[in-house]
DNA sequence: GACAAACTACTCGGATAGCATCTGTCCGAGTTAACGAGG
DNA sequence: CCTCGTTAACTCGGACAGATGCTATCCGAGTAGTTTGTC
C-alpha cells in the first residue's frame, strides 16, 4: 500500500504557488526546475489539480498555473484525492457472501461487512486528518527564509 | 493508493480461526474453500501473517494454520502490518533540497519537512485507529449465527 | 501610425512505451501422521 | 502385540508467468501575446 509521489509533488507546488502568488501564473517548466522535477510529467499531475478545482491553468505565452483559492481553503485531503484518486484504500469485495456465507439470508447482508466498517473507520480518521490541515499551516510551518530562496530561484530562471 | 487484497483475505481467516479455534488447525484448502479463494495464492499471504507471528503453522499430515494468540490480542493493525508491509503509505522523497533548496544551509534540514510531517500526522492517526480494533472485536461485531454456519459449512468439507 | 495577419510560446488532452508491483501458479524440500511388514 | 520402515498428506520456501497500475515521454490541437506586414 503505497502513495505515489504525485502528492508530494503536488503539495511542495502547492506551496511556492502560494508563495510566488504575485509572480502567477507560473509555467509547469519553471516550477519543475525549482524541485528538479521531469517537467512533462509534473505536468501531468499539475492537471490533475485543475482538474479538481484547485489550480486554474493560464493558456498562451506565459501562461502557467496558479491557485484557485487562498491557501487557506486548501486542505491536504483535497490535493491527495485529486492526485490519489477519490475511492478509499481498503476496497471490500464482499468475501462474506462466498463459500460458507452463501447460504445466510440475505436481510444479513443489509448492513456493511464488520471487515470493511472498521477498515472505513481507520479511513475516516486519516481523511479527517487530512481534511484538517491547510496548505496555509504547511506556508506557516515552513523555514522563514524558504519563501525568499525560492523567490531568488524563480527570478533567474526568468532572467 | 490502493490496498491489497489480502488485507480482506487475513482478517476473515483470523475471524474463523477464531470462531473455529477447537477444529485448528486448519489446512490452506479448507480455510480457502469457506470463501472460495484460489488456495495457493491464499497461502502466501497466510505465510505473511506466520512471519509476522500472527499465526502458527502446523506442518504434517492435518496440519494447518492456528491463531498464535487470543483474538483479543490481535488488533488490525498487526495484520495490516503483516500484509501490507511495515512502511507508511506516504514516502518523503525530499525533494526540498533539490533546486531551489540546495542553496540552503544544512541546518534547515535538521527537523523534518513540513510536507512529510503533516502526511506522517494523518498516518499516525490512520494507524491509530487500527491499533484501537482487534479481532475479537470483529467477532463482537459479526452476526451471532455467523459462526455456526461457518462450523457447518466447514464439516460439511472434512466429510 | 493604426490595423490585421502571421508567428511564437505556451498549455491541454490524448496516445504511447518502460517499469514496478500485485495477482496467481507451480515445483522441490522438509515434516508429520497413518499404514503395513516383520519380529 | 510391539517396533520400525514406508507411504501419503500437508506445509514451507522459492522460482516463475500474467495483469494491473505507476512513471515518464512525445505529439497534435488550441489559445494568448508578440511580431511583422500592409494600408
Amino acid at each position: 500500500m503505497r502513495m505515489g509521489e504525485g502528492v508530494e509533488w503536488g503539495l511542495h507546488c502547492c506551496l511556492v504557488l502560494a508563495w510566488l502568488e504575485d509572480e502567477a501564473p507560473l509555467s509547469t517548466g519553471r516550477l519543475a526546475a525549482l524541485f528538479e522535477l521531469p517537467p512533462v510529467y509534473l505536468k501531468k499531475r499539475l492537471q490533475a489539480l485543475v482538474r479538481a478545482g484547485i489550480l486554474t491553468s493560464v493558456p498562451g505565452a506565459q501562461g502557467g498555473f496558479k491557485l484557485a483559492r487562498p491557501p487557506a481553503r486548501i486542505t491536504l485531503m483535497d490535493v491527495v484525492a485529486a492526485v490519489e484518486g477519490p475511492d478509499e484504500a481498503f476496497r471490500c469485495t464482499e468475501i462474506r457472501r462466498r463459500g460458507a456465507g452463501a447460504e445466510a439470508p440475505a436481510r444479513e447482508f443489509a448492513h456493511a461487512c464488520g471487515v470493511a466498517a472498521a477498515m472505513r473507520r481507520a479511513d475516516l480518521a486519516w481523511r479527517r486528518e487530512l481534511a484538517a490541515q491547510t496548505v496555509a499551516d504547511l506556508m506557516a510551518a515552513a523555514p522563514a527564509n524558504a519563501p525568499d530562496r525560492a523567490r531568488r530561484h524563480y527570478a533567474r530562471l526568468r532572467g
